[in-house]
DNA sequence: ATGGTTTTCCCCACTTTTTTCCACAATCTT
DNA sequence: AAGATTGTGGAAAAAAGTGGGGAAAACCAT
């Protein structure tokens, strides 16, 4: 599973390196997303189909289900990751985290997340000083 | 299975090109028919065999299950892939669709959708500030 | 029916994007 | 230190997106 901090660049092609120890658990491909809080998600397949399947079964008369499915699904992309180990960015994605230059990729266990490296460390530093606060509500959680 | 988000034209003899990713798939045709909230569905076709089954199935005893038959099964029409990986739209459903230039086609699993450009925008502005409660609601699914 | 007009379909062509392949410097391993 | 791996960039080749011509078919009004 995903776990570490690592800054790479998006070049000029939109191609963007995956960390090299995570390359052999992908096999080759993966799935990108929008994620929450601004950044992407990239899941394994198998993760990823998981969760496509719940989503996708939902009642489609329902509108909610439907604006939710097009949301997480339409949002996804299917990548594969080329001979250097390097996936290529849709281009509603790399503007929908703002990326530009400057990534980080978080291994957050099951997947990782792609964030803009100055969106990242404002994130961090701003969570940093709640860690304690979260700690508590996290308690609530069984956690 | 269908996923992400592409832009195409239609062009004056009102082709539209099919993501290139899902042309295997379709293995030269498919079904469009008039969608829900003003896009176009666009199905392989033995999932639309299994679709139109399950709403021919439903009870005529009651109205909404007869116009739901009447949108989806008399607006369909089965189209075939040219030698570019397009599809020629019915004026009908062009029209319902509000197509006219710019189109987006979403992969949303199991069928793709067809809107015009300028709304699947504003529909997604409109749906995207729900994100939060979207995330809330995959809990919920236990994802 | 006939001639003219429109629509459909098949094919080709141009431009842009994507993919593939290679290069090279920096870093890590042994 | 030598070799392997990794991050990054770019050139060349292939594929995709888009538009248009023209033959065949369908439509229509005389």
């Amino acid at each position: 599973m995903f776990i570490g901090e690592f800054s790479y660049k998006v070049d000029s092609k939109k191609r963007l390196a995956v960390p090299s120890k995570f390359r052999d658990e992908l096999e080759g491909r993966a799935v990108v997303t929008r994620g929450l809080d601004g950044c992407l998600f990239l899941y394994k397949m198998d993760e990823w189909e998981d969760l496509a399947r719940k989503i996708s079964s939902l009642p489609l008369a329902q509108s909610d289900a439907r604006s939710f499915a097009r949301v997480m699904l339409a949002g996804a992309m299917e990548v594969e990751l080329d001979s250097s180990g390097r996936i290529l960015l849709p281009d509603y994605l790399k503007e929908y985290a703002g990326l530009d230059k400057e990534v980080v990729i978080a291994g957050v266990y099951n997947r990782m997340e792609i964030w803009d490296k100055d969106k990242w460390e404002s994130y961090k530093t701003a969570t940093e000083g709640e860690v304690g606060d979260i700690a508590e509500r996290l308690k609530e959680l069984g956690v």
